[in-house]
DNA sequence: TTGACATGCAACTTTATAGTTGCATATAAG
DNA sequence: CTTATATGCAACTATAAAGTTGCATGTCAA
């Protein structure tokens, strides 16, 4: 779980996985293609997706091929994003804050 | 958005979202009842979840008052659980490959 | 108005992460 | 068999993030 946010966090790794919705099953070699990063450093982020789950392997000969796994981000959804929607039902959460009138909101919300 | 999973990658600033899920509204000393870290430390994270529009503020006198913001999570969901989603359904994505059997299932996707 | 409480700001240390370089190993192709 | 390709491993550097300490400021309450 933890792991899934921190392999999230790094740009790097959501263009990667970027590059894996469009084309996925590619190897190391092909997902280096237009990066601005060594090969290595690719390699690390793949490991981290990889230990994350986000990310599992094939070895092809002498290819590593990598395909996309979706259900860490599932757990997530369930997990954090319900528990958003229960607390907005429950009207714990101060939907209204995101524009302007915060003022306004929390007075009412404090009486 | 890259924000919003740099604020979620660190555990400390999950519980806090945590202990405002079950209690709305808590003050930064209310925050840090229970918590190992210094005052100092959880004003930090919280300004990151602040700068990551996951919680927004309300000074009430002297008291800063935080509140849960369920946006930006409902985004991270249309942009990335989503894809996931297409993915699947456009067979992309290797989903047995979370138990045993990859080589198998590889196997069969490179046909 | 004085003392306690709530928070902010700034400098600093520690630790984690991203990235690099160099060399080694294994597979494929000529 | 030799060369090129694909990757791994290990050591190292640089930068960012987490956490601490000390002091300053603003607000409430007796």
């Amino acid at each position: 779980m933890s792991d899934v946010f921190k392999a999230l966090a790094d740009e790097t790794r959501r263009g990667i996985l970027d590059k894996l919705f469009k084309n996925n099953g590619q190897s190391l070699s092909q997902l280096c293609v237009g990066l601005p990063q060594s090969r290595q450093a690719i390699s690390k982020h793949l490991a981290v997706l990889e230990s994350a789950n986000l990310v599992s392997i094939h070895w092809q000969g002498r290819e590593k091929l990598h395909f996309l796994n979706p259900v860490p981000l599932a757990e997530i959804v369930h997990r954090w994003v319900g528990r958003f929607e229960d607390a907005r039902l429950e009207g714990l959460v101060d939907l209204k804050t995101q524009s302007e009138g915060k003022e306004e909101l929390h007075r009412e919300l404090r009486r």
